[in-house]
Formats: structure tokens, sequence, C-alpha cells
DNA sequence: GACTGTGAAGCCATTCACAGCT
DNA sequence: AGCTGTGAATGGCTTCACAGTC
């Protein structure tokens, strides 16, 4: 298999432009062009056929592409197609949160385990799902096969929940702690920072005033 | 003021670098190099070093940067060193973690409202603060002259948000609704998507797979 | 005529390597 | 000797423009 490096930013899109598919794909559509999907997913068209050309030919000139085809296409690419057991450290706001997100499910995510060190927590549910005590952890990733553990604990705790998740099977982690998290390099990492995301609004707000008043 | 453009990964990393150094400083750090720095966030020195400079001389030769200077110096860049009001529209699950969610404060974010159209959840109370009826939204961005606002509504209803939001005073939009919005220019836009976060994890296992199997 | 697939060009970000300061 | 600041080199992503196909 000829994997050519692919850009980060193109798996980022080929999500994006999945998920506009199934939109379209619910209201009738059959076909689309490179232009339509560009324009609903707000990316220029020739970056749309590019990505879709790292992977193959998957659409036919002069008419475009099946919006059904192409959709089933990507699912695969992102490795959608099987369903993907979770596990979620932390039942605070954010893990509960996650714990419940439609939007995981909708995509074919499955969470399998919830854990939380907090005594009140522990032995309650969610969504039908107890809350296990953080020894219970690695029992649950082995048993369920689990391949993707969400971090939603404090900055504090997270580089101990990393080290525990390192003696695991789990594959690949995604860690919402606004820390640096130091794992094995077997094991795939993703940092989602809620406030990061704020400031880069408010570095532009900022530098936007500064521009105005002349600063 | 010369704003050359400057890449938003290094907003990024600005972000975790001012984190990293609010860490180090409460560890009683004085001095500090950027090998250092770049060891503690996971990039290279000379990223550190080029990210610094496009904002000034920062630091000492021969010696690295003071860590107080340049945290302070940091968030000012970022426009941390103010209060952000903030709004937050959806009360489920996710609005609510968000609502509760202490790193936020900790960067000087302010929840100011909250807003929801399940009469189940309005008049309630979230961390002191009453949930209002969509309606009272454009009130209340006016009356707290918030300027950013959070979207954290199911993603059917997310256009219709923005554009209410695009009739107030608010500049900037954090956008959780796995949508892709229309809102005029002059607001900024940033979207969060779990799922996507996610789904680059699953591309990389799935490919990492096939590469095993020589599929 | 419409639209895809793609080499080439252009643009942007990161890394290198070293001059300059302490 | 140690470390910053920075022009130059490299590498990677995006846009352009057009040949190929229906």
């Amino acid at each position: 298999m000829k994997t050519l490096k692919i850009p980060e930013a193109t798996i980022i899109r080929l999500s994006v432009y999945s998920r506009y598919l199934a939109q379209v794909d619910r209201q009738g559509v059959v076909t689309i062009s490179s232009g339509q999907i560009a324009a609903g997913t707000g990316v220029s068209p020739a970056q749309v056929r590019k990505d879709l050309a790292y992977f193959g030919e998957f659409g036919t000139r002069g008419v475009g592409y099946s919006v059904k085809d192409l959709y089933w296409h990507l699912i695969k690419i992102l490795g959608l197609n099987t369903i993907w057991s979770v596990v979620i450290i932390g039942a605070g706001n954010l893990g509960t949160a996650l714990t419940m997100y439609g939007g995981f499910r909708e995509r074919g995510f499955k969470v399998v385990g919830v854990f939380d060190n907090a005594p009140d927590k522990i032995g309650s549910y969610l969504n039908g799902l107890e809350i296990y005590p953080m020894e219970r952890m690695k029992e649950v990733i082995d048993r369920d096969k689990a391949q993707i553990a969400i971090i939603a604990v404090p900055a504090e705790a997270a580089q101990a929940v990393a080290d525990e998740l390192a003696e695991t099977e789990i594959k690949a982690i995604l860690n919402f702690a606004p820390r640096v998290l130091n794992i094995p390099s077997h094991i795939e990492l993703r940092n989602v920072d809620l406030s990061v995301n704020l400031e880069i609004l408010t570095f532009n707000l900022a530098s936007r005033r500064s521009l105005k008043t002349g600063k």
C-alpha cells in the first residue's frame, strides 16, 4: 500500500466532507461536484479534489461524485466502517458530557467504560453505564478490547492516568487535560485544549483592536 | 504596529508556552531557556525562538528568558490581560460542562449567560448562573458587553443560533456543533469538532493496521 | 459544456546554522 | 561557554491551470 504522507489537514477535511455528504444524502441528493462540496464545507474546489486524489479516483469527469459512493469511501478511509470501543477517564462535567455525547455514537464510537476516583460518583450511572473506580480501568480495557481512551481529568492528574494507560493495550489517547503528556511512541496522542481555542479568538480580537487604535 | 502575518500554529503554541511558564513559575523557576521550554511543551527550541521573535526580543543572549516576564508578555499578546465575558448557548451536557469548566476561569474568561430553549432547564442554576430562555440572549449580550459566544446546541439548531448572534455585538464565536456555519465576516469563527478529533485517531489506527496486514 | 485528476507554481511554516551578545 | 535572534534553506500544503473524460 502506497501511503504517501497524507497531511493532517486533509484528514480533518475528509471528516468534514463525510458529514456533509451524510447531510445532503438525507436530502436526497444523488450526485455532487467538488464545487458543491467546497461550498458546503468552506474550502476551495481544488482542495476537495486534491484531498480525494490522495486515496483514489472516486469521481466521474464531466459529472461529479456519487454522494453515497463517496460517503462510504470516506467512512472506510477514516476507519469508521467498524465500531470503536472507547473508555473515558474522569466523570466530572466534561467526562460526563463526553460520555453522553451523541455525536460520538453517530460516528460509530461506543463508550464501554467510564472511570473516576471520587467515591460519590463511583457506582452511579451515565447512559446506563456504571461509573467504575480507576482500579478497574485495565480490566475493562482488556475485556472490551478498547482501543481509544479519552482523558477528561484535571490537569494535575492527567500524567498519572496516561502512565496507567501506557500499561494497557490502548492504541490512542484523546487528551482534554491542558497538560503536555509523556506517553510511549506506540500510542497515538491528540490534544484538545478548550482554552487554547478561546485564546486564539482573543488573540485575534486583541490584535484587531490594537490595529484600530493604531497602537 | 507592524503585525506581519502570524501563523495560527504560532498562537496555539504561545498559549501552550504560557501555561507551561505558569507551571514552572509556581515551582519557583526564575530563568528558562528556549530548549527547556521546548522540552516541556514538545516542540523544537528553534521553533520556540521563532515564535517569540514575531513579537519582540524577550530574552537575554547567553542567559535565557525570565519566566515571569515572558509569561506576562505572552498573556498580553494573547489578549488575556483583561477579563472576557462569554455567553454559552445550549445547556445540554456539553453546554453545562463548558459553563462549569474551571480551565476557562483560570485564563480570565467569565461566563455571564447561559441560554437554552428547553422549558425544564430554564430557571435552573449552573454555578450560580440562571439558565435563561433564548429570547433573552440579545439583552444579556448587550447588558454585559459579552464579546464571545460559545455554541453548544445540536447541529440542526446551530445555524439559527448563529443567525441570531449575527444581530448582536458579539465579536467571536466558538462553535462546538458539527456543522459549517455561515456568519458575517466581521465575526471571528472557530470550530471545535469533537468527533473529528477522534476520527483523526481512527484514521491513523486504521491505516497503521493496513500497513501491517500489507493490504 | 461540465467537471475530475494532476503536474507545476506559489506560498507558508519549520528547521538549520551561525552571527551577536552576556 | 551558553543561549538568543535571524537570514537562508528546506519541506509541506494549497492554489493554479489545463489535459483528459463524459
